[in-house]
DNA sequence: AGCACGCCGACT
DNA sequence: GTCGGCGTGCTC
């Protein structure tokens, strides 16, 4: 039989930019899922079978080179996922599938599955195993072996080098070796479980209530007050019926945190994380287990959201209003509405958790469609902050610190206390400028000012990463005069460390923390009480689990008020609320100190009565009354160029042609709010609409002509949509 | 996105 | 005389 004879034909996906499938001939009819390595013009991909047939057979239909059968075919669930995100944020299918599959599965060669051998105790080994009383980890691991067969990665989630060991006791005939993973699902072993408190008790039987069916739940549960712990009851039980649990958690460094607490908590589970920071191999490797259901529990950032989980039963988001759950390039997806489709697609609950929710989430609570659980205390018991505001209009301020603030840093340090100093810029001073003309050193590259960072010497761009020297003297008027304008963390510590020289002080921002060492040193540090003074940026706003504080000082927060950008009194106050809720302790109330020249503002007086729920009805009123998210659907158009010129001209002609097609509103072209960045320039073009399928429609029929579009503005220009976008 | 094909400047 | 610039057009 010639391939002509073959009657089969398939449409394949590919990671390619174009809106459509390819059509191929099939050696033999191919499940939808399979992966298949094809030739499209002169290369040769990995494609993705979508279907059987092809509507419009072209004359040269090529045919399939490799099926790649190493792997069964992707479940059907999972590619209804990927439809669904490609249908909606209007991205190619291809591109869209190939975002949500591990870098290793894209490529057009065969998976190999790491062997992963399963270790058993030995009938002799049950006998005579013991380890030295010196090694107690290594007899923790045959502890746990005693209960269960272990695999290999497995084992060495208990103990690092189990694999030298374990090929030790093998020759001491204490375990066997099989070969293969069973993906046979061990009972639940539960680690020490903390009482709950009556709260939290309460908030653990209303999840029950919705425990099977599609239901989303907001968890809003203040700093301190032990959601963790809910979620891990909630996941216990699901555990418990052998379904998998996803856990998606913000993108910083303390995703280990958080998966050592629940190695802990379910011991034998086997678990799995995925985060960008893994390495390619480890990655597929989890995404692998994840499908195969040799993983029940995954840990993850947004990029876990896409992992095919056949049987999942329990959906958590963790910081559900982190906006790193929102992908800024490519495929711009949001992790939790895409969670959220995925919970309602697979007939589960999900259960969004937060100390500050975002507005749509709110929204979404208001409206009914969202259930609401609180928990208003902290679980220590300890009582809530007080938040006092200083005016810096009254105050003299030096280096940008009150009197009243260093008088405060004063008292803790006598008490022997720890003080958190949060300023929301990292670096020596935010600017340099000339005394004498007024000039600011500006980055080349982008429209931003350079960040004088002192110990290297050097005036570095945050958004583009430009250095340079510091200049001697001003490069207009020839002044030697140079002066930091603002203050950042180095400058805060320089400062901080004059006024209190005997204070022990740790600065922690970007710089600091790059280490992947340096979170635990810092926590190491402060639970053995060898520091006094934290100065830090708003990764701390971000962390989980952070220890106590007795007083948090805020400087210069006041920014984000006159920010144009609507949606940065929402993150300020969420902000604020969270660096607030680190400060007291069980048996001391913590106290809060926020400068500002605002102090009338609504924003912070109600941060001074822990007034969340008024604080966003506020907020939620004022979209509602000015027609913005959530109280509209949006999409945004962007465009980049080297000139501004090219992205405005491109824009303008699809405004002209389009802001009298439908029933959006169509805004005339925008540049960006930070124009210039790395060497080009960037503009947008907005649509608004009261409904979704207002939008859908316009923006749909919209899509294919984009590309004809850009061709005619030279190839310097880039082009990208988005739909909800996060600022528009 | 790649990658080839296709027509105009400075070089062994 | 060629090597190579990147404009434009296609990929089942």
């Amino acid at each position: 039989m010639t391939l002509f004879d073959t009657p089969y034909t398939v449409q394949v996906a590919l990671d390619v930019p174009l809106d459509r499938c390819f059509d191929y001939i099939a050696p033999a009819p191919l499940p939808i899922g399979q992966r298949v390595v094809v030739p499209f013009g002169p290369r040769q991909l990995c494609g993705v079978v979508m279907g059987a047939g092809s509507l419009e057979p072209p004359a040269k239909l090529r045919p399939i080179q490799t099926v790649l059968d190493d792997l069964p075919p992707l479940p059907t669930a999972w590619l209804d996922l990927v439809k669904f995100a490609s249908d909606y944020y209007l991205y190619p299918l291809g591109a869209t599938l190939f975002t949500a599959l591990p870098t290793r599965l894209r490529q057009p060669k065969a998976w190999q599955a790491k062997t992963d051998p399963i270790y058993r105790l030995t009938e002799a080994g049950k006998l005579s195993a013991h380890c030295s009383t010196r090694a107690p980890r290594q007899q923790a691991l045959l502890d746990v072996l005693r209960q269960q067969p272990l695999s290999l990665s497995h084992a060495k989630q208990h103990y690092p080098t189990a694999a030298k060991l374990l090929e030790k006791w093998r020759g001491q005939g204490w375990v066997s070796v099989e070969d293969t993973a069973t993906g046979e699902i061990p009972p639940l072993a539960l680690g020490p479980q903390p009482p709950l408190t009556t709260a939290q008790t309460e908030v653990v039987q209303a999840l029950q209530q919705t425990a099977t069916g599609f239901s989303v739940t907001l968890l809003h549960g203040i700093t301190g007050s032990g959601k963790t712990e809910v979620y891990l009851r909630r996941i216990a039980e699901v555990l418990a019926q052998g379904k998998q649990v996803l856990v998606l958690v913000p993108e910083i460094s303390l995703t280990p945190q958080l998966e050592a607490r629940f190695r802990h908590r379910f011991p034998h589970t086997p678990m799995v994380s995925l985060h960008s920071q893994l390495a390619e191999g480890e990655r597929a490797q989890a995404w692998v287990a994840a499908w195969q259901q040799q993983a029940q529990l995954v840990i993850g950032t947004r990029l876990a959201v896409f992992t095919p989980l056949p049987a999942l039963g329990l959906i958590v988001i963790d910081e559900e209003h982190d906006s790193s759950f929102k992908q800024q390039e490519g495929l711009r997806y949001s992790a939790r509405d895409l969670a959220v489709w995925r919970a309602r697609q697979t007939q589960i609950p999900i259960v969004l958790g937060s100390a500050t929710p975002s507005l749509e989430t709110l929204a979404n609570v208001q409206s009914g469609r969202y259930r609401y659980l609180a928990l208003n205390q902290r679980a220590s018991g300890a009582p809530l902050p007080t938040v006092q505001l200083v005016d810096v209009r009254q105050q003299p301020l030096d280096a940008g610190l009150s009197p009243p603030a260093l008088a405060a840093i004063n008292h803790r340090l006598q008490q022997h206390e720890l003080s958190l100093v949060y300023v929301n810029r990292r670096g020596y001073a935010p600017a340099l400028a000339c005394g004498e003309c007024g000039w600011l050193a500006a980055c080349p590259c982008c429209s931003a000012r350079l960040v004088w960072h002192k110990p290297q010497q050097r005036l570095r761009c945050h958004h583009c990463g430009h250095q340079q020297r510091i200049p001697p003297a001003c490069p207009s008027c020839g002044n030697v005069d140079l002066r930091p304008l603002g203050q950042g963390t180095q400058r805060l510590e320089e400062v901080l460390q004059q006024h209190f020289p005997s204070a022990r002080i740790a600065r922690i921002d970007r710089d600091t923390m790059q280490r992947k060492s340096g979170w635990d040193e810092l926590l190491g540090k402060i639970a053995r009480h060898e520091l006094d003074i934290l100065v830090g940026t708003q990764m701390l706003a971000k962390g989980h689990d952070f220890p106590a504080l007795s007083l948090v000082v805020v400087l210069n927060a006041d920014g984000a008020l006159y920010s144009a950008s609507y949606r940065a009194s929402e993150t300020l106050f969420a902000e604020l609320t969270q660096v607030a809720g680190r400060a007291g302790r069980a048996n001391k109330r913590g106290e809060v100190l926020i400068q500002t020249q605002l102090p009338q503002d609504r924003l912070y007086q109600a941060l001074v009565k822990h007034d969340f729920q008024g604080y966003t009805q506020h907020l939620l009123q004022e979209r509602q009354q000015l027609g913005w998210p959530p109280y509209c659907y949006q999409a945004l158009l962007r465009a980049e160029a080297p000139q501004l010129a090219t992205a405005l001209a491109f824009l303008e002609q699809i405004y002209q042609d389009w802001h009298t097609q439908g029933e959006a509103y169509l805004f005339p072209p925008q540049p960006a709010a930070m124009t210039r960045l790395a060497n080009r320039e960037r503009a947008h073009l907005l649509w608004q609409a009261e409904h979704r399928n207002q939008l859908r429609t316009v923006m749909q029929a919209l899509r294919p002509h984009l590309a004809q579009y850009a061709r005619a503005y030279g190839q310097g220009l880039r082009w990208s949509l988005e739909i909800d976008p996060w600022e528009a």
